[in-house]
Formats: structure tokens, sequence, C-alpha cells
RNA sequence: GGUCCCGUCGUCUAACGGUUAGGACACCAGGUUUUCAUCCUGGCAACCGGGGUUCGAUUCCCCGCGGGAUCACCA
């Protein structure tokens, strides 16, 4: 074990889509590659926005996504509890350090108050600033007020592990609230009072915290707390680019898709490729590759947009590179409920006749139904054909039943026998495969489309076949 | 508007001063004696603009332009 420790510290305001799920899987990664430690940690100071049942749902997210984390409300540690709520003394401690030390004070303001300072400035066209309106006699704070940082404006430059050298000026300095006047600390106070206590050494987080680093910054001086690291990761678009992906902008919760048939693994490989590569043209990574190859350094500094095309296209790969035992351990919950009934070695057969065609689980409902129930007879699959619509209902019945008289007596029902059986079909009706073919295929399946004609029939079984090529001839 | 960040094919990206600017997704065409898919082959397609620096800039600097983030008793 190293002393890495890297943290993912969401509240519980909803579900995790997939940018948080990135910022998770950086801070993991970071830490499991040092062999250090990751801790999940839970910001519920804002108990108005806090959403019922949600750090459950995180936690079944990251369970979900094979992100493992070391320390958490769920796990304990060394440094809990690690949701913010149960340690407010923790705050008031640290509140009163500073107090002492002549750094933070009472807010004698009310709301109402401070926002006609900012209307003020606003109409004066000057950048609101609260310790413009730094009270020179502030109260002594009882708890009922905000409780202020008296911060000490400068220029600031600091390093980003992603972003690289930033620098800024005093002017984005401010006042800002350390304890709200509900009791509990904000972000701002919490996030660093915590890291601290917890030991992080790297800060992995959304880009839109870079601005509030300057103020962050002043505090941790204040407080006489060492830097961490920081990383800020680029925003993850939204499909058109224009914003940062948020839950308003049909952000998905990443739950969502793996009930719709998405891997993990591709999940991940998929997100992890958002805004880093490792330099090669390497394109799907597995965890593992992750954990050796990932490197902060590497991350883009611009947002990268979701492109869902080809995360479907990861998943498919992931899929068709699975063994069949796995992927039948996968689609457990997939199958179509006609399966139901259906024993697992016939079912893992149907599988590995589709593998190659699943862009996701969720297909195989649509895929392979046939194989399970009587498909209903739908003639527009005929009519609609370009090669089969010029036959006319005769010499498709004609076909049908030569096709039926060769498989009858066909002696031994496998793929190679019947290929073989199809083939002089061919010869003997001088027909070209692509009509012969479909018209069979459609006859026995009635689907849009199937696998391989051959290994189609030997699964559905000689007698099978036999039946639904005699319901085709009698259908009109 | 202030502040900060960013800017290579439609999309994700490679390139760390010298390349016919590479790969992947998507798309298009062809092949694998049926469909769909896989697989293979080929194709289309990019350095935001203008100045510098340099023998030479996609790459370094400056200015524009464009995009994003942020300016809460939210995180």
């Amino acid at each position: 074990m190293t002393n890495i420790r890297t943290r993912f510290a969401p509240s519980p305001t909803g579900f995790l889509h997939v940018g948080g799920i990135r910022t998770a899987l950086f801070a993991h990664l970071v830490a499991r590659q040092a062999g250090g430690t990751f801790v999940l940690r839970f910001e519920d100071t804002d108990k108005k926005r806090e959403v019922e049942g949600s750090a459950e749902h995180l936690i079944a997210s990251l369970a979900a996504t094979g992100i493992s984390y070391d320390e958490g409300p769920d796990k304990g540690g060394d440094y809990g509890p690690y949701i913010q709520s149960q340690r407010l003394e923790i705050y008031q401690k640290w509140a009163h350090k500073l107090i002492s030390a002549g750094r933070a004070y009472a807010d004698p303001y009310s709301s109402a108050e401070v926002q006609a300072f900012r209307e003020q400035a606003q109409a004066n066209k000057k950048a609101f600033l609260y310790r413009d309106h730094r009270p020179e006699n502030p109260p002594v704070w009882d708890g009922t007020q905000p409780l202020r940082f008296k911060s000490d404006p400068k220029a600031y430059t600091w390093h980003d592990e992603v972003m690289g050298d930033i620098t800024t000026g005093p002017e984005v300095i401010d006042d800002l609230i350390l304890i709200k006047s509900d009791g509990y600390p904000t972000y701002n106070f919490a996030h660093i009072v915590d890291d601290s206590e917890m030991k992080i050494t790297h800060v992995i987080r959304g880009q839109e915290f870079i601005s509030s680093m300057p103020n962050f910054l002043n505090l941790y001086d204040a407080l006489g707390v060492s830097w961490p690291l920081f990383a800020h990761m680029p925003h993850i678009m939204n499909e058109q680019g224009n914003k940062k992906l948020g839950k308003r902008d049909g952000a998905k919760d990443v739950l969502d898709y793996i009930r719709d048939g998405y891997l993990p693994e591709a999940l991940i490989s998929f997100i992890a490729t958002l805004g880093w590569n490792d330099g090669t043209t390497k394109e799907v990574f597995t965890h593992d590759d992750l954990v050796t190859g990932f490197s902060l350094a590497r991350v883009q500094r611009s947002g990268a947009r979701f492109d869902e095309k080809r995360l479907l296209w990861v998943n498919g790969h992931f899929i068709r590179e699975l063994s069949l035992d796995d992927l039948y351990d996968k689609a457990h919950d997939f199958w179509p409920e006609q399966a139901s009934k259906a024993d697992d070695a016939f079912k893992k057969r149907v599988l590995q006749l589709v593998q190659d065609r699943l862009k996701t689980l969720a297909d195989l409902p649509m895929m392979t139904t046939y194989f399970f129930e009587e498909p209903s007879i739908d003639m527009s699959l005929i009519t609609n054909n370009k090669q089969l619509k010029k036959l006319d209902v005769q010499a498709r019945n004609e076909y049908l039943q030569a096709t039926y008289d060769c498989l009858a007596a066909l002696p031994e029902w496998t793929a190679e026998s019947i290929q073989a059986a199809l083939n002089e079909l061919l010869e003997t009706t001088g027909q070209k495969p692509g009509v012969l073919f479909s018209l069979i295929r459609i006859a026995t399946t009635w689907a849009q489309f199937s696998p391989q004609l051959n290994d189609t029939l030997e699964l559905l079984g000689k007698d099978i076949t036999l039946q639904r090529i005699k319901t085709a001839i009698d259908a009109r």
C-alpha cells in the first residue's frame, strides 16, 4: 500500500450519469494503479436537495460498473464517518479555529440585504464582492448567522494534473460562506476539512470547480492545510456538443445502461476513452488495461461529446469477445419470456448463433423468439422481398414442397448434411440461392433476419423445420 | 459582462518543429455462393482565422474569432 488516497464525493441528490461515473473511475484508477486507497464520501450538506434512496442508488451504480472503493459509508474505515451530515462537530471545531485566528466572522446581513448589494454592484457594472461590504464589527457568531471566511485576496498560480498551470488574480477571491445559517457547512469548507482529515492526496473532480480554486487555495492556507494534488476533468458534453452533459438534457442513469443491455466493462472502456487515451491506437480497454495504463497527464483538456453510436460499437465488441459461458451468464435476464421453458443447453446454442449479431443484450428477444415459439406468419416479408416478390404462389409452394421432400429424406440432421441437401436443391431446382434460401429462411423463421440458414434449421430440429415448411405452404 | 479553460476529419482522438497529418466510430462501395450481423478490402473526410518566431510551423508566442465553465446560505 502506498499513501496515495483518492476519493469520490458525490452528493446524494439523484442518480449517477456517465460524467459522474467517469470522475469516479479516474479517481479509482489513480488509487488502484498506485496500490493506494480509494474512498467514497457522501456530501449531504444540502438537505433540501437530498433525494430519498439516492445514496443506495449511487452505491449500486458503483458496484454495477465495478468501481470498487476501500473506505466509505457502507464500508467503514479509519477516517469515518464518511457522510458529511455526521461530521458536524468536526466542522465546528475547524470553524472555531478559524474564528480564534481572526479568519472567520458572523455575517450580520440578511440574504435580502446581500442580494441588494449584489444588484447594486450589477447596476454599477461591477463584479459583486461580498468583502467590499465586510462588516467592521461583526457580531459574535451564535450559529444562527452564516459564518464567513475572512479572505486574504491575492494572486495564485497552481498546477493542475490535467489542465496544467493556472494563474488567477486577487479579484476572484471573496469571503465565502463556511457554515450556513442552518448549521451545515458549505461544500467549500467541508470538502477541504474532510480531504485533510481523510488524508486525501489527489482531489479529482469536475472542471466546474476550477473557478473556485483560488478561493479554496486561500482557505487551505488559512486553515494551515497543505494543498493536495488537483486534477480537474473536462466535461462530457451532450450529443450536440453545446453544453456539459446534464440530467436535464438526456443524461442517462448508468444503471439504465446496464438495464438496457450494455456490459459494465464496455461502459467503463467507453467512458475512459472519452477524454483519455494511452497514446497508442488501442481502442478498447479492460479494467486491468486501465489500471496499468491510465494517467492523468494524458487526460484531454477539452470536453468530449457523448456518442451513443460508438458506445454501441464498443458494447458489441465486448459481447463478441466474451466466451459463450460468460455471455450466457450475463445474458441471463435478457431472454424473451418464451425462452423460460427452454433448457440451458438449447439456449446456449441459440446464443452462440446470435453472439456476433448482438449490439446489446437487450437485442436478444428480437433475434431469438422464433427459436422458442411458433412465429406468426407475416406474408409481407415475402411480398416486400425484392428477390421473392417475383415468385407467384404456385412457384413458391413448389419450391417449399421440394425443400420439404428433400429435408424429410435426410437420414441425419446436422448443419453439414442440411447444407449438402440445400446445395443439391439448388441444382435440381436451378434456382439462385438468393431466392431459394431467402424463401426457406422466411418460411421457417418469419423473421426480418436470422443466422445462417443451415445452422438455424439444425437448431430448430427436423420436426419443427418440416412442420413450419408445411404450415408455410398452407398459408396464404 | 468579469474571471478561467479549451479549439485536428461529422464524432472520439494520435502527433511532443520536418509525416502523403495516423487510428477508431459513423457513413459509402465491394468481397465472404440467402437475409441481418461478424470479418476482410477500399473510399469520403480535419489542423478556427490573422500576424509573428524559425531554414521550416498543426505543434512555440501574440491578437482576433468560436465554444465551454463559473460568478449561491448548490455541490
